[in-house]
RNA sequence: GCGGGCGUGGCGGAAUGGUAGACGCUGCGGACUUAAAAUCCGCUUGGGAUUCCAGUGCGGGUUCGAGUCCCGCCGCCCGCACCA
């Protein structure tokens, strides 16, 4: 073996010697038992970010041990392909969509390759190809014919300069990106698919997930939003009523005030002949449609006159139109309890009105003032006739039951989830396969013309969907009656392109979307692995997507992911100087700058720069490292190393040079290590046999429950304490351990190593090796070390035989001259025992 | 605003309610060397000076014993339905 392992020549070499073998081929034929591993799919934004390195190393780890433990793994790879930055692009540079697209992917396919990923690129897949997304427009037509999928009206961020629809990520501060003109509210004839109608399966489904962080499963629950509430009408001074929809009717007597939203018709009633009303709605029309800015917005009302009749209380509630009630939401219309809604609250102070108490800590605080904010906890009913004394589930539930019987009202079930809007008005994405015919109306596109193709010739010059200002492209005879009839220009939502993508990649004939018995071997994925920014929307919709496919028919598996892990960001420091201009900071990228101990000085200069806080590396604050650069000076295990010690893969993952030469230097000295191999060496050591095979449990433990920084620490630790060992047959085998240990991590280092310690064994490969087996003999100590306290405090230790007597623990430690001196001639009241763990002296 | 999470040395972190700081990084000291690199060894929570005190964001509580469990704060991060 040479001096130093070079990781130059052996990456590409042993890269091109996986290849050759077909090693990461996931074979459908095998007898093996199956194992699913799946990282997130990324977008080709054209380079692989540090994150999707650790993400993707991850994965990689575990593939590489399931397949040492004997499994035969699906790991894949692809590209989530349609998106808005393509189109960016095109509008910035002149490029084509698909020409930018397929270039980044060409790209990082290249560098993922350079990362020794075992991957079985055989079944790789980019959504933007109509090998994808032809199955996919398949797949939406079967959801409409079940009935699954559906038109209706919806707002969207509207540009009045540009005349174009606007992501939320466009909207800045209420103005549009590009424009700066102030966004509009509009609505639009959009698809939608009735996730909906899953709401009640999508919840209780989240209990059969043990394997999936419980944050996830309660952030999903949360979003799913089942309530219990009380749908009721209350009479208007106008006529007629006004429909309502509460989750707390238990507050009823609390109500001062009813709120409709800008487009309910009693607002648009209100509005006729009304110029001040008019008005009001158009501001309301104004700014996002994010939750977040709704409701961080300014609370803003208008009072229309009428007046709504108590149901019990017989008071006349003024009505509002109000920017904070949702259209799309319940009823439209709420009765408002300043009292225990904080928005109520703080609406109801703006516009002087009454603020109730209806619950409170106990009946003696029935008058007790507000202190400047709503109280939504629990406590027991005041003010409220029938409720008083009630506790907030006894009141709800007399509440609905008057309505009910009185028949004014009726319980409901809402939820807070609602349907899934997936029309986008972009040319990057999948073709909704629909025709509209002016005789026939929405007409499917028959399954023998698909797939719908993108037109190659659009322009980005003029801002807008190219689709619809194609010349040719949506003049299309109706399938139906034959006469001219309009394409659908709107293209799919691309979460629709992620939500199937993990069945594709377990089947994939040309002439349909998957094989039914194909998804039933492989699915459903054993661990998926991806960022927790997806917790709720891309998790949601797959699920949503696996359970429409089951319940039509297609498939047999309700849930797609078993285990589900979220990891954390890769960070950096920042690096900066305030430019006195305009006060604003200047960044610099890390190889700009010398990091010295104190601080940190710009190389160009020799000055100072600011060292900023540590966050998610991104280009606009300049904190990014370029892993091809880091793979080109240390190597790809120096890399993946890295991303495997340290932080905890579910926290944040800070980088830092030094931390890489740390990993660059291991590796050196692990190959000095291996070359120690020496397969004559004789003698037992029985020391270094049981750290190995405990190492090697712990190891297997580790990466099974992905705790990669531990494995990583047991590495170094077992590392020292073979360094330290006398040669002997022991140590031998222990070096031939640790080099299988790494192997999943440092695939390339162990393969150039292997190649002499594990010269004539059957596995030529080391990515075909087994995991080495543990004999549990060797598992146990069988001295332990027990800690001895006085009230609580550690005084001394003790090394003692394992399984020694409680009686004889406490002698022992009562004997200690330490626990003597501590007690300083106190009583002993009581003495705790654990045994093999410690003795506390209580006094 | 609403929902979810996180908080331990100079830094990343470890610790089934049972010895807080494993392991790594940095820094400092030493060995080897003509010298450097590489490598190896030692020290590295604070205080007090020998075996003591304090300490896991802050304030309370439960317990023989709390980083871990409970209550109330503070700070930071993620998501909020057209970014992916």
């Amino acid at each position: 073996m040479t001096e130093r392992f070079d990781p130059a020549q052996a990456d590409t070499r042993w890269q091109a010697a996986w290849d050759e073998a077909q090693s990461f081929r996931a074979d459908d034929t095998s007898s093996k038992p199956r194992s699913y591993v799946l990282e997130m799919f990324p977008y080709p934004s054209g380079r692989i970010h540090i994150g999707h390195v650790r993400n993707y190393t991850m994965g990689d780890v575990l593939a590489r041990y399931k397949r040492m433990k004997g499994f035969e793994v699906l790991h894949p790879m692809g590209w989530d392909a349609f998106g808005m930055p393509a189109e960016n692009a095109a509008m910035e540079k002149g490029v084509h969509p698909g020409g930018w697209t397929r270039e980044n992917i060409a790209n990082m396919k290249a560098q993922l390759k350079r990362l020794g990923f075992a991957l079985d690129w055989s079944r790789e897949i980019a959504t933007c190809e109509p090998e994808y997304y032809g199955h996919e427009q398949a797949l939406f037509l079967d959801l409409y014919e079940h009935g699954l999928v559906y038109r209706k009206e919806s707002a969207v961020n509207w540009d009045p300069v540009d005349q174009t629809v606007l992501a939320n990520e466009q909207v800045i501060d209420g103005r549009g990106w590009r424009s700066g003109a102030l966004v509009e509210k509009r609505k639009l004839s959009q698809w939608f698919l009735k996730i909906t109608d899953f709401a009640e399966e999508l919840l209780e489904g989240l209990s059969t997930l043990d394997k999936w962080p419980e944050k996830v499963r309660t952030m999903q629950e949360n979003w799913i939003g089942k309530s219990q509430g009380l749908q009721f009408r209350f009479d208007l001074s106008t006529g007629g009523t006004v429909e309502v929809y509460s989750t707390r009717p238990d507050t009823i007597f609390g109500a001062s005030f009813v709120a409709v939203a800008a487009d309910h018709p009693i607002a648009q009633t209100a509005a006729t002949g009304r110029k001040d009303v008019q008005d009001f709605i158009a501001l309301c029309k104004q700014g996002g449609t994010t939750a977040a800015e709704l409701e961080t917005a300014e609370k803003l009302g208008f009072d229309t006159g009428i007046k709504a009749r108590h149901s019990f209380t017989g008071a006349e509630l003024p009505v509002y139109i109000a920017n904070f009630v949702l259209m799309d939401y319940g009823t439209g219309a709420v009765m408002a309890v300043p009292g225990h809604d904080q928005r109520d609250f703080e609406f109801a102070t703006k516009y002087d009105l009454p603020i109730l108490r209806v619950v409170a800590a106990s009946a003696q605080e029935a008058e007790k003032p507000f202190d400047g904010e709503s109280e939504a906890g629990d406590g027991v009913l005041v003010n409220s006739a029938f409720l008083d004394g009630m506790s907030v589930a006894e009141a709800k539930a007399a509440v609905i039951a008057r309505a009910e019987g009185e028949g004014w009202g009726e319980g409901k079930t809402v939820w807070r989830l609602r349907d899934w809007g997936v029309s986008r008005q972009r040319y990057w994405g999948t073709p909704i396969p629909f025709i509209h015919c002016e005789v026939c109306g929405v007409v499917p596109v028959p399954k023998k013309h698909l797939p719908v193709t993108l037109p190659e010739d659009v322009d980005f010059q003029t801002p807008g969907n190219p689709l619809v200002r194609h010349p040719t492209w949506k003049h299309v005879d109706c399938p139906q009656c034959g006469h001219a009839a309009r394409r659908e220009t709107d293209t799919l939502d691309t979460f629709v392109d992620s939500s199937w993508y993990f069945l594709r990649f377990a089947s994939q004939p040309g002439d349909r979307p998957f094989d039914p018995a194909k998804i039933a071997e492989w699915l459903p994925v054993e661990q998926y692995i991806g960022g927790i920014e997806h917790a709720i929307l891309h998790l949601l919709y797959a699920r949503f997507w696996t359970r429409a496919l089951a319940r039509i028919g297609k498939i047999e598996v309700k849930e797609p992911f078993g285990s589900l892990f979220t990891q954390g960001m890769v960070t950096h420091e920042t690096y900066f100087r305030i430019n006195d201009a305009n006060g604003q900071p200047v960044y610099f990228a890390p190889g700009e700058v010398e990091r010295t101990s104190e601080g940190a000085t710009l190389r160009a200069d020799r000055a100072p720069v600011e060292v900023g806080r540590v966050i998610k590396m991104s280009k606009s604050k300049k904190n990014v490292v370029d892993p091809d650069e880091i793979v080109a000076t240390y190597g790809a295990d120096a890399i993946r190393w890295f991303m495997l010690s340290d932080s905890p893969p579910e926290r944040d993952l800070p980088w830092s040079e030094a931390g890489i030469e740390g990993c660059g230097r291991f590796v050196q000295r692990l190959w000095r290590l291996f070359a120690q191999h020496d397969p004559a060496a004789q003698g037992e050591d029985k020391a270094v046999d049981r750290k190995v095979h405990q190492t090697i449990a712990a190891i297997a433990g580790d990466i099974e429950s992905l705790g990669f920084n531990k494995a990583v620490a047991r590495i170094y630790e077992l590392t020292g304490v073979i360094e330290k060992a006398a040669p002997s047959a022991s140590r031998s085998a222990a070096i031939r351990s640790l080099l299988l240990l790494v192997a999943p991590m440092m695939p390339h280092l162990a393969e150039e190593a292997w190649a002499t310690v594990g010269a004539g064994e059957s596995a030529t490969l080391v990515a075909d090796a087994a995991w080495p087996d543990v004999d549990p003999a060797l598992l146990v100590d069988d001295e332990v070390t027990v800690a001895v306290q006085v009230k609580g405090k550690l005084r001394d230790t003790l090394t003692v035989a394992k399984g020694t007597s409680k009686e004889e623990l406490e002698a022992l430690a009562l004997a200690s001259e330490k626990v003597q001196r501590a007690l300083d001639g106190a009583q002993v009241r009581k003495v705790i025992v654990v045994p093999d763990r410690l003795v506390n002296v209580v006094a």
